[in-house]
DNA sequence: CCTCCACTGGAAGATCGGGAAG
DNA sequence: CTTCCCGATCTTCCAGTGGAGG
């Protein structure tokens, strides 16, 4: 059934990327002074998600290697090292300067020294979700480190830059920007197809069912794949020799539902006494809102603290809470 | 229209937990 | 063992704000 699991994978970077020609030509240009010994300009990828950003990042990056022997290259995803210790953790960890700062009494200043006392090879890394970053005044630090390209990758242009002060702003201005448009049904059907080539069997995915999953994902191919990778999962434990539809409509819900799933799991207790709360009444006030978490919690921490909570599950969006001041109001949010 | 105050979110300092050093 | 130091978490305080309700 399947054949290779690996294809199907989130993180998984194809050989050929197809449909994204012109925004891979782009960045590889802004990377080609490394070529020549010349540092390169930071590059900003902006897009919806599922439309290939994170994976032309990291193909570009690996055609670079293939080209230039001497070159470093790291991936760190800012939504999980959100902190400017651990994102300069991550960095330095590309260049294996960690060995000796597994302890945790290393202060994030030091890190950063050692990042800038760097003299190596050129060193290219992608800062994903980069808008998730906690302290974007970390970025101007990497934009000055010497042999350091970033590879700046986030959702919105205009909110991106809007976090930003304005030296830093002025700084990043000039970086290429490259947009990835939504992926059409026609272009998705093409990349369900190479994925499917190489990751089952033939004819064990209909034309008709890819036609139904890019229908269901609204351009974003990551849900697409995930889609596929469920189905086949699934075909594969009860042994069918062909996915059927039902199998599909089943993935289709599954994967809205898994996100949400793994982010629920991360939540602290108290997190989530907040988050069911919101839940079971659909819809409720910030007043009633503490009161009713102060009743349920045994150790109630304070109500800032419980708004520092709501925006983290509005991040996760678990939540959404829209209304200023005082015509806010919390809100569950189903699929 | 205006006023009020519930609510937000930044800042600064305290506390927690855990690893390292003495 | 204790002491020190760190990031992460939490509290306390408060300025700013804009929608509700006159």
């Amino acid at each position: 059934m399947i054949t290779d699991a690996r294809v199907l994978q989130p993180e998984f970077v194809p050989n050929d990327v197809v449909h994204r020609d012109s925004e891979i030509n782009y960045l590889s240009s802004t990377l080609d002074p490394l070529t020549r010994g010349k540092p390169a300009d930071p590059s900003f990828l902006h897009g919806p998600p599922g439309t290939g950003k994170t994976c032309i990042a990291q193909y570009t990056l690996e055609k670079l290697c293939e080209n230039l022997i001497n070159v470093n290259t790291q991936y760190v995803n800012c939504w999980e090292d959100y902190s400017k210790f651990k994102t300069l953790y991550r960095i330095l960890e590309g260049i294996d300067k960690t060995l000796d700062i597994h302890r945790q009494s290393t202060p994030t200043d030091e890190l950063l020294e050692r990042l800038q006392n760097y003299n190596g090879p050129p060193y290219v890394v992608i800062l994903d979700e980069v808008d998730q970053l906690e302290d974007k005044n970390i970025l101007y630090d990497l934009y000055r480190t010497k042999s350091l390209t970033m590879i700046l990758v986030a959702n919105h242009e205009e909110e991106f830059f809007s976090q930003l002060n304005s030296r830093l702003r002025s700084r990043l201005q000039t970086s290429a920007r490259i947009h990835f448009d939504q992926y059409s049904k026609q272009e998705l059907m093409c990349i369900l197809q190479n994925r499917v080539r190489w990751a089952v069997r033939p004819d064990v995915v209909t034309e008709s069912q890819l036609e139904n999953i890019a229908d269901a994902v609204a351009g974003d191919a990551r849900v697409a794949i995930g889609i596929l990778r469920n189905a086949a999962q699934n075909a594969a434990q009860t042994h069918s020799d062909a996915i059927d539809d039902e199998t599909i409509e089943d993935a289709v819900s599954e994967a809205k539902v898994e996100i949400r799933q793994t982010n629920v799991e991360k939540l602290t207790d108290d997190q989530k006494i907040v988050y069911d709360i919101i839940t079971e009444h659909g819809e409720i006030a910030p007043s009633e809102l503490y009161e009713a978490y102060e009743q349920k919690a045994s150790n109630p921490r304070s109500q800032r603290m419980v708004r520092n909570y709501l925006t983290k599950l509005c991040h996760y969006n678990l939540i959404e809470a829209p209304g200023k001041n005082r015509g806010r109001i919390y809100r569950s949010i189903q699929n």
